[in-house]
RNA sequence: GGGAGUUUAGCUCAGCUGGUUCAGAGCAUCUGCCUUACAAGCAGAGGGUCGGCGGUUCGAACCCGUCAACUCCCACCA
């Protein structure tokens, strides 16, 4: 079969995942062997696959591969989660755009074209993770609002409230008036942003002169929330006003004048207007002094009808208009430039409101302490460590209570049920929820009215671990008892609060376990520049054309290479690119190696048998490095080794030594060891490059199998001898190669080689394949200097380039002259270092007897040199 | 304001408990090559007083102190 000059991903891959598939290679069941279990983090159903997603799953298929190769039954469970506000986002706008109100529509209404838009657009990531080779058992899809998995969520929530772990009341929380919900605190995302103080005169009541206390505020559309002022009490400019009146100013409401520590004499003009409804301080006034709260906004951030002013404006749009009106009324004192921060957000964009509220919460210490145990007594293990052990400790040891409810339709419905009078069932349906109420009130007084709300997202995923194998739906299944606790988990640094804890206390709450035995964090993709990638920056490029462009494989290896464990990762399409040239390299180490099999001549007995042997023992020295450092999660550091063991040792080295010479044959053994070793070096690669590798695997030889259920064999020794021999046969090469090209000859030009050495042995045992790779004619040993030629000092050996070319004895002297005045110095620094007491005397044995060996070999290198000058 | 991390060649990073010739790799750069697998390649080369200062030690990129710069997380000062 002709192979193709450059390898072409396209068709290939496309051709391996379909293989990979109907073979039902990533199917997972429980057996007797060592499960290895991987949830995916649950993309939303909104997104598409980019850099971050790439990162993590690829890091993930690269384990779980790994993993099924070296005899583990791995299960990689896909699935995606509802992202209830992004997603009810999303399709409110599709509805608009349709000229749909949701406002019109009925929660049933609603949610059935949520159901189709999610059957629509929210598998096309699975598409795209299948592109990128993902090896996940595509039978274990999971949605957190499958029936199982809703059922479970809903299970939890009335377990937990039976517990007292969870309950209902009016707090001051985040608002988020786009998305009309309430947050939790970790959905609130602060930026810097430039604000400004504006400087508020209320009018005091008894004064006579028209007196003011100044005020400072940056948000003057809640000046009609305010009730009361506070300063501090030990602040000289204010003591007389305490327990008097001032007046609100454009709605004149009579507010008191009260003191509290709180208030800082420092900041503004120390004194604060109090408005409990708007800021959590505020809040905390109004409770510890009775006062009056008044909500001036609506949930949609307009101002509401208790604001008496601009009523049904936008927050923003009424402050301006309310900053007019004051400066217009001799209100406004000055403004000043102030920087702040606002919360935004995390889904919707829009700037947080504190609002009180009533919601549902979980309290969150108690289950903190298992959870924080797990990680600090070692059971979880945190990838990498150092970074992230304090920021989890500080987060579990500080932690709040949790919000969970959202005032939207998609997501899992609150299960409780209120009579008119407003008493209250928590229960699994609104038949156990009819039974609660009778059991305890004996009646159930008018119709039960289930509450609106529905559960935080990351209240159904932080079950992930355990629902994905319906652990909480069918406790006890085999599945669960088979693969839980989860192998490693392999996430973004972003959600270890939002998840990574949640998950952990669910695991300890509900199978009194650990959810996974590590967490790898991987970094945040950023552009080369560093900057995060963005839509506004037009940074983030898009992965399926990347794919198109460079192939899966590239991109893995792009990826990969580029992210060193744990930091994160500057995304640069040149690092695909020496992908793509490292697919192409192994495409035509593998039409060499072919173009071998017409050469194989079963009469010939191997010839030299120093190249095999030397690959074999580098090949099982390199293995146990990349292993070893798979184990840590060193996958950058990992796929650097073999890329350098494919590229240097393997085509680089060993192809040409064991290459055959021009129109020659090759012998079996030799022709049989290559095709293994490649074999061999596919497979480790194949993790991180599945196509290619499988494609090969099956090109270089007929094979029953596949490479990605290939389990590893590497059953090798090492020979150090023969790796010894190697590296000196490496130095010795380079050595003659570098003469060769400061001497300025070509490739075709031959050499004679004349080497006057104390240990010839080593050099009888590899000069066939030194002959070849410096292209000399000949080699002889002789303790006679070589003349008309290039003199080289190699460790104690001295190696003579004859040829019919001139040879400049003047730059080889100055050559020789430099090494030697080199080698004086370093002399001289061991020598200094062993002539001094305390460091022979403080210094161990060992490190003493190294100098003096380092002394005595460069004494002989030397004397070597300085016969090979006298020579010239 | 609190906490964590980082600082090693032009760029991105290794360098494990301080000691094999005053530090390694990849990419980039430079030189020479279309050598019968590969110019998406081959053969070579150059490039760093390991952020600054001080200390411990026979010996420091590595340990301690200090200063500086950068990054991230957390935090209710209007």
């Amino acid at each position: 079969m002709e192979l193709s000059k450059n390898y072409l991903p396209d068709t290939t891959e496309a051709r391996w995942y379909a293989h990979w598939l109907e073979k039902g290679y990533f199917n997972s069941s429980p057996d007797n062997r060592k499960a290895f279990t991987v949830v995916i983090p649950p993309p939303n159903i909104t997104g598409v696959l980019h850099m971050g997603h790439t990162l993590n799953e690829t890091v993930q298929d690269i384990l779980v591969r790994k993993a099924r190769m070296s005899g583990f039954n791995a299960c990689w469970v896909p699935g995606s989660d509802h992202a209830s506000i992004a997603t009810e986002a999303r399709v409110g706008n599709m509805l608009k755009e349709k000229g749909i109100e949701k406002a019109n529509l009925t929660r049933e209404e609603f949610l059935k074209y949520t159901f189709e838009w999610k059957e629509k657009y929210g598998n096309i990531i699975y598409s795209q993770i299948a592109r990128l080779g993902c090896s996940v058992d595509w039978n274990r899809v999971s949605f957190t609002m499958d029936g199982h998995y809703y059922k479970a969520v809903i299970t939890v929530f009335v377990d937990l409230f039976n517990k007292g772990l969870i309950y209902r009341g009016a707090r001051m929380i985040n608002w988020d008036p786009a998305a009309k919900t309430a947050l939790s605190d970790e959905e609130v995302e602060y930026r810097d942003v430039e604000g400004k103080l504006y400087f508020i005169r209320y009018y005091l009541e008894e004064s006579e002169t028209q007196n003011y206390i100044l005020i400072a505020t940056q948000r003057p559309e809640t000046i009609m929330g305010d009730t009361a002022i506070c300063v501090n009490p030990a602040d000289e400019r204010y003591n007389h006003l305490h327990g008097s009146f001032a007046y609100v100013p454009l709605i004149n409401r009579r507010i008191p004048i009260i003191a509290d520590e709180y208030v800082s004499t420092e900041f503004g003009t120390g004194a604060l207007k109090v408005t409990p409804a708007h800021d959590l301080n505020d809040y905390n006034l109004g409770l510890k002094y009775n006062l009056e709260i008044v909500d001036t906004l609506n949930e949609d951030g307009t101002l509401s009808e208790a604001a008496q002013l601009y009523v049904g404006e936008d927050r923003f749009a009424a402050r301006h208009k309310i900053i007019s009106e004051l400066t217009e009324k001799g209100f406004l004192s000055k403004v000043e430039t102030y920087p702040s921060r606002l919360g935004y957000s995390q889904r919707s964009g829009a700037v947080v409101e504190p609002k009180i509220s009533t919601q549902w919460f979980v309290k969150m210490k108690d289950m903190a302490e298992p959870a924080l145990q797990a990680v600090v007594n070692g059971d979880i293990r945190i990838h990498p460590a150092d970074r992230f052990l304090a920021t989890y400790k500080y987060w579990m040891e500080n932690v709040e209570d949790w919000c969970i409810s959202r005032q939207l339709w998609w997501g899992q419905q609150i299960p409780a049920w209120y009579d008119e009078e407003g008493n209250m069932a928590v229960a699994e349906t609104e038949e156990k929820a009819r039974a609660v109420f009778i059991d305890r009130f004996g009646l159930i007084r008018g119709e039960l009215r289930q509450d609106e709300d529905v559960l935080d997202t990351w209240f159904s995923s932080w079950l992930w671990p355990i629902e994905v194998f319906h652990g909480i739906s069918q406790p006890g299944n085999n599945d669960i008892n088979y693969y839980y606790p989860g192998s490693v988990l392999v996430t973004g640094q972003d959600i270890i609060f939002f998840w990574v804890a949640r998950m952990i206390m669910a695991g300890m709450e509900y199978k009194k376990q650990i959810p996974f035995q590590h967490v790898y964090f991987t970094g945040m993709v950023r552009d080369k520049l560093g900057r995060k990638m963005s839509k506004s920056l037009g940074n983030s490029p898009d992965l399926l054309a990347l794919i198109d462009k460079y192939g899966a494989d590239a991109v893995r290896f792009g990826i990969m290479i580029s992210s060193p464990a744990g930091n994160d990762l500057l995304f640069d399409e040149g690092s695909l690119e020496q992908g793509r040239n490292f697919n192409n390299k192994l495409w035509n180490a593998l039409k060499l190696v072919k173009s071998w099999q017409a050469k194989v001549d079963p009469s010939q007995s191997r010839a030299d048998q120093f190249a095999t042997s030397w690959f074999e023992s580098r090949l099982y020295e390199a293995w146990t490095e990349i292993d070893a450092l798979i184990d840590q999660f060193r996958l950058s550091e990992a796929l650097k080794t073999i890329y350098s063991l494919i590229w240097d040792d393997f085509c680089s080295w060993y192809l040409e030594w064991a290459k055959p010479g021009f129109e020659q044959s090759v012998s079996p053994d030799v022709y049989n060891k290559t095709v293994e070793f490649f074999t061999e070096l596919v497979q480790m690669l194949h993790p991180f490059m599945p196509f290619i590798t499988e494609e090969i695997y099956h090109l270089l030889a007929e094979r029953e199998d596949d490479l990605c259920i290939r389990p590893f064999s590497v059953i090798r020794s090492k020979i150090p001898d023969v790796l010894q021999d190697g590296i000196f046969l490496k130095e010795v090469i380079t050595a003659i190669r570098e003469a060769r090209t400061k001497h300025q000859f070509r490739s075709r030009d031959e050499i004679q080689l004349s080497i006057d050495t104390p240990s010839p042995d080593t050099y009888y045992r590899v000069q066939h394949v030194l002959a070849k790779q410096v292209n000399a004619g000949t080699i002889e040993f002789s303790e006679r200097a070589a003349e008309n030629a290039i003199a080289l000092v190699i460790g104690k050996d001295k190696v003579y380039i004859q040829s019919d070319k001139p040879v400049n004895t003047a730059g080889q002297k100055e050559g020789l002259l430099k090494e030697l005045d080199y080698l004086k110095g370093f002399i001289l620094s061991v020598d200094n270092k062993l002539r001094n007491e305390r460091f022979v005397q403080h210094a161990k044995p060992e490190v003493v007897e190294l100098e003096r060996r380092k002394k005595a070999d460069a004494e002989t290198k030397l004397k070597v040199l300085q016969e090979s000058l006298a020579n010239l």
